[in-house]
DNA sequence: CCCTATCCATAATT
DNA sequence: AATTATGGATAGGG
């Protein structure tokens, strides 16, 4: 590979860019500040991106510090959105309902996986990984949930019509 | 990890980045190749963003020139759009993405991950499962990614080498 | 074909 | 000027 050991923090006559430093802000006033600067750079990107080809389809969303959201969207957030959620029409939503919420914003618990799961190999695994590794596998993850979804929604295509089937999972 | 070609006899050298031509790319091939290329940067960018604070909340949804779905999710693609969209009632739909068979693989390098095992966990298991099985597979990967996001953050954090974290999350 | 990774050189950014 | 992001070419996996 390449080495980037070019660990010199004793540079300070700098018109230069500084290197990246990816921790948590201190301040709240600096925090929105580079919130704004991060978000536009983002925006920015997603709007290059857009560019490259015609029908691209891309949204982002994005709450800031104080719960504000922005989005960008190209052709438009809800489109995109709609097109991942595989909701075809989706003019008119709530037609069908599992009325279960079972997804819980991220306190899913983890019995599911500690008592289920034999062995635990994520545990093991994902303690030798390194930070680059982490990333990489958490973006794996994202694609791999994505793929089972898609699977799960075809598979449930294909058979007869059973949604309460999926009613209690959890 | 992957082994470093050192031998090169022919070194074409690249012609440098190119000028800024924002303009539709031309051929079909070099379009995918930079797609993939502007979605990791993409999403590097959202990642040190997520890391801006503890609290942050975004969601990035891309299709392929194949329309096969991509994402980035902090904490959780679900949890940002719902609250984005302010729908509550969206457990039905909430789990299910994307219309094109694509099923099966991801693109997850399981080598790095569970190297001990004869055939991957991954690869295995989802061919072969029913939806119920399906269903909670889903559901731990939810689980699993979150927990490897607060991995990441912590890492971030303090920036101490791996260490025991799994052994007393949540 | 579709997708990802890597190398090199350089444009873009801070 | 230091650092990053990316285009072109290329190799490899599926």
């Amino acid at each position: 590979m390449q080495e980037t050991e070019l660990v010199n923090t004793t540079r300070r006559w700098g018109t230069g860019r500084k290197k990246v430093e990816m921790k948590k802000i201190e301040s709240k006033s600096s925090l929105i500040v580079t919130f704004c600067k991060r978000r536009n750079g983002l925006f920015k990107k997603a709007s290059e991106f857009c560019n490259l080809y015609d029908d691209a389809n891309l949204a982002i969303i994005v709450l800031s510090p104080n719960q504000r959201p922005y989005s960008f969207g190209h052709p438009d957030v809800n489109t995109v959105v709609d097109q991942y959620l595989g909701d075809q029409e989706s003019s008119e939503r709530n037609n069908i309902s599992c009325s279960e919420d079972t997804r819980g914003k991220n306190n899913m618990d983890c019995d599911n996986i500690n008592e289920e799961g034999e062995g635990c190999w994520w545990e093991r695994s994902v303690e030798d990984m390194n930070l680059e590794e982490l990333e990489k596998f958490r973006a794996s993850l994202e694609t791999l949930k994505n793929n089972v979804a898609m699977r799960v929604r075809e598979e449930r295509r294909t058979r007869v019509s059973t949604r309460d089937f999926l009613g209690g999972f959890s």
